[in-house]
DNA sequence: AGAAAGAATGAATAGTGATTCACTGCTTAT
DNA sequence: ATAAGCAGTGAATCACTATTCATTCTTTCT
């Protein structure tokens, strides 16, 4: 035997396959998986195009993964605000303004996730990761009906709900075509247009106005 | 001159256009827009495939054109039911019962139509269409706000939300990879999926359970 | 009939960009 | 130093259909 997989290469190999991904990040950040190219992709990266193809399937499948790494990001902070204080309505309404805000403040890329035309691979993720969201949702208003402070329903049925309106009422504002970059400084909840999301929301939810 | 447009001609080439988009929306119930070939419709048609450009400028503008016309019957049901009697609520539930119920009984279809990748010009479509509903929620929503039986709020971005609820809470039964045809007889309000989402939705919008 | 104009045809083409693969050049171990 | 084997390369290939257009067929009118 002459050559033996060491750990300075599996290093590098790493590296080259953190700066694909790195950059396609980058590309669909800017302007979404459609036009996003292997061979942009390759050029930014530094490698060859060939080379993506040593470290994924196919392009849909690098797609697949920025798809999950970007939603696991976003999943992660509406659990996080599920995780923190007060009953279950008021974390349930911090996770729901937390999601919203975030995607205004990342227009393009959220429209990817949220709502972008996608090849079936990734469209299987998307699915996957709207479950991702209902389920936490759903678990905060088990919560919340043993509390005491929601009304007993259809945990699963309202969380789809609430996934649904949320992703409708920002596809409007986050579509490419009439997206000018009005983020302001900083949302420090006064945002109209997530404040009646979370309204409506809030009173399916709990049947109590704001 | 010799040759004229003649009635007999110009009924000739309305029909065989009226069999492209029969075809084409067959095609298209059976298998969603992405599988449906041009050449396979033109053979249905019993047209070649050139004669499919004489009548539309590219197979996006013959879907953009199926696609209208699916979903401007689905409108119109919705709309039909708004006209109905009844007070608003009454009626915005009639309603919304009505398309679920109608997406259920002709699933793919309805995917196609609510969820499937679609090419931009579809898209378009899908958008105008998707604010179409949301303005006879709107409308609805307003009288029911005069009326007293709703309570004040923003009526536009409640509607936009009553068209995401609904839709997220189809897209996974619908979804072609886990669709079992099973359409039971006639739905007669007892469809528990249904029955779910109304509940939240009603409950958004008036605050009152059930 | 015959000529003019349009309609229909469908085999050939074109456009697109993902993917391949024969080759080059590094890395490793002896 | 050398052999063996893997990583990297990127121009060429492939796959896939929508679309075209030179040609043929129909219809209309004189």
């Amino acid at each position: 035997m002459a050559y033996r997989e060491t750990e300075k290469m599996r290093q590098r190999k790493a590296e080259a396959r953190k700066r694909i991904v790195d950059c396609t990040y980058q590309c669909v950040a800017e302007g979404g998986f459609r036009s996003a190219r292997v061979t942009r992709i390759a050029g930014l990266a530094g490698v060859a195009t060939g080379t993506i193809y040593r470290h994924f399937e196919s392009r849909e499948d690098l797609f697949a993964e920025i798809f999950r790494l970007a939603t696991q990001r976003e999943v992660d902070k509406v659990a996080e605000a599920l995780a923190s204080d007060g009953n279950a309505a008021e974390r349930l309404e911090r996770a729901l303004r937390q999601f919203a805000e975030r995607a205004l403040k990342g227009p393009q890329m959220a429209w990817s996730l949220i709502a972008e035309p996608v090849d079936p691979k990734v469209e299987e993720e998307r699915l996957a990761y709207r479950k991702a969201y209902a389920n936490l949702f759903e678990k905060a208003i088990r919560e919340g009906i043993e509390e005491g402070c929601i009304p007993d329903q259809d945990a699963r049925q309202s969380s789809t709900c609430l996934v649904g309106a949320i992703a409708e009422s920002l596809v409007g504002p986050l579509s490419p075509t009439q997206t000018s970059q009005a983020t302001s400084t900083t949302e420090d909840n006064n945002d109209p247009l997530v404040n009646s999301i979370i309204c409506f929301c809030m009173q399916g939810l709990t049947g109590t106005r704001r």
